[in-house]
DNA sequence: TATATATTTCATCATTTAGTGAAACAATGA
DNA sequence: TCATTGTTTCACTAAATGATGAAATATATA
């Protein structure tokens, strides 16, 4: 189970617009990930700002590093994620019943 | 379906530790809330520093507000964080199936 | 070894965020 | 009306965040 602390860290990395596309990218992406550099010409940014920010999400658990040749490939950390969601479900439900709407529910 | 900017809005009023603290106060205080200056008291926290954050979440969609004699109610706004777990969890879900933990199962 | 490629690190700067205490505002009750 | 209570707003300050471009690092290839 997940610690406030470590649920503040994983919104604060989330909760910028050039990181959550970053994240989302890399979901798609699949377990395999994407190198820095296809991030960076897929999104259209600066490589010294992709690194800040793929630090930052590193840093919060959200994303795995692997090095391949010279590339860097970074991948979602799918765990991290739902140990997130239950934490802010968990903490969504205590006290009332929510309903989930039906895309939630249909996607697991 | 929410927007990214707006998920934004939400994540980074959460991606506080004061501000989910106060979250999930009012997420257990249920559908009628508490008083701005007893979440204060509860939380230990400055009545201008409360105010400050109070304004955050309520601006994000999270909160609502009501005027109660010269008390103001806040409650948690159940359907913005439902939508924002569901933005996640679509998220999370796209391109590969992820596993929900058991408590985030139970829970709804 | 020299060069090119991929990424990170660094220094700098502007902006945003957050805490503090005083003052202001609104609503109630004497 | 005056005082009290509950909350917000304001001005100020300190700290954190994010963007930028140059330099550094590491790996691969000629």
């Amino acid at each position: 189970m997940m610690k406030a602390s470590e649920t503040v860290l994983a919104l604060s990395a989330l909760a910028h617009d050039a990181r959550l596309a970053v994240f989302k990218l890399l979901v798609q992406a699949g377990p395999e990930g994407l190198a820095a550099g296809v991030i960076a010409v897929r999104l259209e940014m600066a490589p010294s700002a992709l690194s800040f920010h793929l630090k930052e999400l590193t840093h919060a658990g959200l994303l795995v590093q692997r090095p391949d040749g010279r590339k860097i490939h970074y991948s979602a950390n799918f765990n991290a994620m739902t140990e997130l969601i239950a934490y802010l479900t968990e903490n969504c439900c205590q006290g009332a019943p929510c309903e989930l709407n039906a895309s939630a529910v249909d996607c697991c």
